[in-house]
Parts: C-alpha cells; structure tokens; sequence
DNA sequence: TAGTTACTGTGAATTATGTAACGTTGTGAA
DNA sequence: TTCACAACGTTACATAATTCACAGTAACTA
C-alpha cells in the first residue's frame, strides 16, 4: 500500500496529537537551552545580532546538528543567510523555560555550600527569585547571611506557603535530606535541587535533580585515568 | 577480610576484562557505581552483610536490572540466594573506580564554592587526596583555608608537576575558566571538574566534566511548572 | 534575473541507554 | 536427595538521544 506525502503528515500530525504532554521538551535538551541563553547573551554584550547554529555548538561543546534540534523545540525559525537573531532567540528560550511572574525559590542548610549558592544567586535572576534560607542551627537563624536571613526550619511550611515558593535547594547533611525534601514537597514545592549525596524519595509530580559532587569527582578521576590509556595505545 | 572462592574468581575476570579496555564502561555506569558504592559502605556500617539487586535498586532511585547489569560490568558476581557481599562488592567496585596508588587533586579559585568543596573533601577520600589550592587573589594566597593552603597560581605548573597531579578543579570565574584549564592540562591533569558555566575546550584525552549549578537550577524550575501542570491535567 | 552559496529545518539512520525476559544456579524445605 | 523457588547473569528488545543527509531557501553577486 502506498501513502501520499500528505497521508502520511497527516497521521503523523494525528498521532503525535494524541500522544501525551504533546510537546514536552527533554530534561537534556532544557538543559542545553540554559546554556544557549547564557552564551547568547554573552555574544550580545560583544556587540553581535546573528548566529548561526555551528558558532553556537562550538561555544556550547556540542553539534551544530544538535543545536539546530534544541532550536525547533522553542518553536522558533532562522534564517539561511543570517542565522538566528541573538535578541529573538533569547526571547524565545525564555518564553520556555521561564515562567511569565518568575518563580521563587528555598535553599534549606546554610553551611558551607549553602552560604555559596545564596551568594552566587544573589540579584542574578529576575525570574528565579532566592526568596527564603533555612536552617537548623541556632547559631546561623536570624542573622543576616549574604544577604538573606536565615529562618528556623520550624517555619519551613509557613514560609514557604506564604512565599508562594515553588522550588527547593536542599543543602543539608545527607541524614537529614529526606526529612527536609518531605517538608518542602508538604508545603508546596514541586521542584528540588538536591545537593546530598542520596537520592531522594519524592511523589510523582515532583521534580528532582540531584547534583552529586562526589560522584562527579569519581567519574573525573577514573576518565582521567581511562581516557589517558587509550591515548597512549593509539601513539 | 575473608575472600571467598568466588571473589578471587572475580578478581582474575576484573583483571582480564580490564587489560582490554576496548569493552570501556560508560560515564553513567561509572556514576552509578560510585553511588552503589556508597549506598553499600552505608549499608554495612548499620550491619548488613549482604544486598540484593532490588534492594540497591530502592536506595539508589534505579531499576534492579540497571543494578544488576552495572555489576556485570565491574565482573562481578553475587549469589542467586544471598544476593550480593556487600564487602566483595566495595571491593570490586573500587578496583575499577579507584586508582590502586591513588590519585591526587588540585583545586583552583579558592573562592565561595572552591572553599565549600576543600571543606568537604578534606580527608575523606584517602584514594583522591586534594594536595593543592590555588588563587591569583594575594589575599587569599600563603595563608591555610580550611586546612588547606593556598598558592598563587604562578606556581601552579610547578607544583602540580612535583606533586603528580592529575586531576583538576576549576572554580574561578568564568572569565578565567579557559586559561585555568589551559594550564591544568599543559602541567600535567587528564580530568577536570570544571564549575565554571562555561564549556571548556581541552585537547583529547582528557575528560571534563561539568557541573553546572545554574542550568541545574532553571530544568528544575523548568519541571517544576510542567510535571505539576501535566498532574493537573490527569485529575 | 538567474546562478551560487551557505545555512536552516527535518525525516531517516544510527547510536546510546534502559528494560524485560528467561535460562541458570545455589539454597532451604520436604 | 530431590524439588521448588527466588534472585542472578545475560541476551534480546524497546526507547531515547544524537547525528546524518539533503531538500528548501534567503541573501548576495554579477
Ligand atoms: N561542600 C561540598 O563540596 C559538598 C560536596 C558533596 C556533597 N555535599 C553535600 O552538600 C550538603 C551540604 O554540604 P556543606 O559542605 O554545606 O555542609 P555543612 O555542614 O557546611 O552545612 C550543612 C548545613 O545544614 C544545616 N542543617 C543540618 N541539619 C539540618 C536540618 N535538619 N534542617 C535544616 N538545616 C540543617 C547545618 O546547620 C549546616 O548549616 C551535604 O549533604 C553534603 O554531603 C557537599
Ligand atoms: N557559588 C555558586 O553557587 C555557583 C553557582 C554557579 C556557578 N558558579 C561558578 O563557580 C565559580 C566559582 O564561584 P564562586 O561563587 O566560588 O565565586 P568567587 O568569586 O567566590 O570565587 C572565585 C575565586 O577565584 C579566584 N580567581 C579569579 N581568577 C582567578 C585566576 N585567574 N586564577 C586563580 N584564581 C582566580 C578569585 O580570587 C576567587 O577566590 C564561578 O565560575 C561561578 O560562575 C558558582
């Protein structure tokens, strides 16, 4: 049996309407869009108004192929002979991955780590407003640190309701991580950034990416090691 | 520490399998393991001897078959009754993951976050020792952060030659990132962690990878709003 | 205006990664 | 001892991610 061309748009268009989330973009590919941004604006402050695909693989470590893909996520065009229009592009990246009123954020474990993510965030993004620190230790409570007071985690859940805060930086020692990615989930939040060395447990519904530097560290050292062994074999 | 027959089975196959090397294991395996490996050390020291697949799989947030199938890839093997020896297994792990002398580390930017992960790091690893730190910040240089010293960066190639360095981490600003890595390579490094959210370009045969805090922080805010609004729909 | 060129957009092919299935095996019970 | 069974090891399969390849096109040239 042969199909016409437009048969077959046609049942795919259909199929990928009935699919689910119809166009639910991948973590990886969300991923790379953030990164786009970030060296699109970098680019604009130099002074350009266009790229094209390759100029931003090449500064992002990945194939042009790939960035032309990520780009047909967002739903926007460029052109042949130009590229793409830096302003439209970043434009268009954000009507993605920010939300229109912006969100706020927690961070709960002022310690080491804590106390350095708070600064890095400090005023950086309009959109992703660091709103409320918590921690345990009477010590750091109610002082001003980087700019932000620390609260008591007894008043995790009122905060964070009153707050409005949508998304959780879980800072603290690896025994207590559960504990406080179950409160924040409880008091509204549905996206955590996990810093502990577990994975954590959370309802479906909820987001989790856990940054495990540990783990990072270990890969490092034995890619060290590997990929310098197969180089030795090839000279 | 008892060996059993089986495990010195094992350790024969390790060897070969390793003398290879063409069959290499992937980076997320290599993660895994390192995670397992964990999960494991935490295991035994609340007394356990033994683990099975699915076991690991629930503490570890993956499949069993993803558990089993990333032991295979270590050569081992567990008992069908027993599961896994949770010693035999650490072992195992560690004769792949780790380097039998060990490796050593150098941190550059000693900064917020550059402070943050000497503090953590500091005598826990005893196979990845963190020898050095360094800053271009004379404020910062000659004196002992976290017990650790750091130099100025000048004499970052001598140093990291003398003390066989091979695996960098960069936590400079982004400005600064390239040329850090730039030197960690041409003094000796064949891995980097690089926090800087830039990619960074090095010859091949030598592994990065990135942790990227901020595009960490704007997928779980991105999921945050679209796991929640795809939960709303199916209600 | 027609030709040239270099880039985009996108289906198809390829590769990586994860899951399911199933024969195998060691253990404990009858 | 033999059987039943639960969990492993491995292969085959399924899905996700990436790259390839090329048609289509806007600018630029002469
Ligand atoms: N710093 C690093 O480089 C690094 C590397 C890998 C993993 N981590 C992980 O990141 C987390 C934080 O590391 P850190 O170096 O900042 O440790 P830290 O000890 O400096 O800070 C932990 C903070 O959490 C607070 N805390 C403890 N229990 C709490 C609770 N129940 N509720 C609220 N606050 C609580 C403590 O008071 C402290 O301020 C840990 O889980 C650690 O394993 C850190
Ligand atoms: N802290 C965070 O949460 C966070 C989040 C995302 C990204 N980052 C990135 O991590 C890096 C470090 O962040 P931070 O918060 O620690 O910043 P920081 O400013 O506190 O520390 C940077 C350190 O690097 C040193 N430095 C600058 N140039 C140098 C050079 N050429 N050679 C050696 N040292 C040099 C500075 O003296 C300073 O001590 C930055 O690239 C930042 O973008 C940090």
């Amino acid at each position: 049996m042969v199909l016409s061309i437009a048969a077959v748009k046609n049942l795919e268009l259909t199929l990928e309407d009935v699919g689910k989330g119809e166009n639910m973009i991948s973590a990886k590919s969300i991923g790379r869009l953030s990164l786009y941004r970030r060296l699109l604006i970098s680019l604009k402050t130099r002074g350009e108004e266009n790229v094209h695909s390759h100029k931003l693989a090449s500064l992002g470590g990945v194939s042009p192929a790939q960035v032309r893909r990520d780009i047909m996520a967002v739903g926007y065009s460029g052109s042949p002979a130009r590229g793409y229009s830096i302003d439209e592009l970043v434009e268009c990246i954000g009507r993605i991955i920010d939300h229109p009123e912006g969100q706020n954020v927690a961070l709960v474990g002022v310690g080491h780590l804590g106390r350095a993510v708070l600064n890095y965030f400090r005023g950086r993004r309009p959109k992703l407003r660091v709103r409320a620190a918590f921690d345990n230790d009477i010590n750091k409570t109610n002082r001003v640190l980087h700019g932000y007071r620390a609260h008591p985690v007894t008043q995790l859940a009122e905060i964070i309701k009153r707050e409005k805060i949508t998304v959780g930086i879980v800072c603290v020692p690896k025994e207590a991580a559960q504990d406080v990615a179950n409160n924040l989930v409880d008091a509204g939040c549905r996206g955590i950034l996990n810093f502990a060395p577990i994975p954590l447990r959370v309802p479906p519904g909820v987001y989790v990416e856990d940054i495990d530097i540990t783990m990072s560290l270990e890969k490092v050292a034995y890619f060290a090691r590997e990929t310098a062994k197969e180089e030795e074999k090839t000279e």
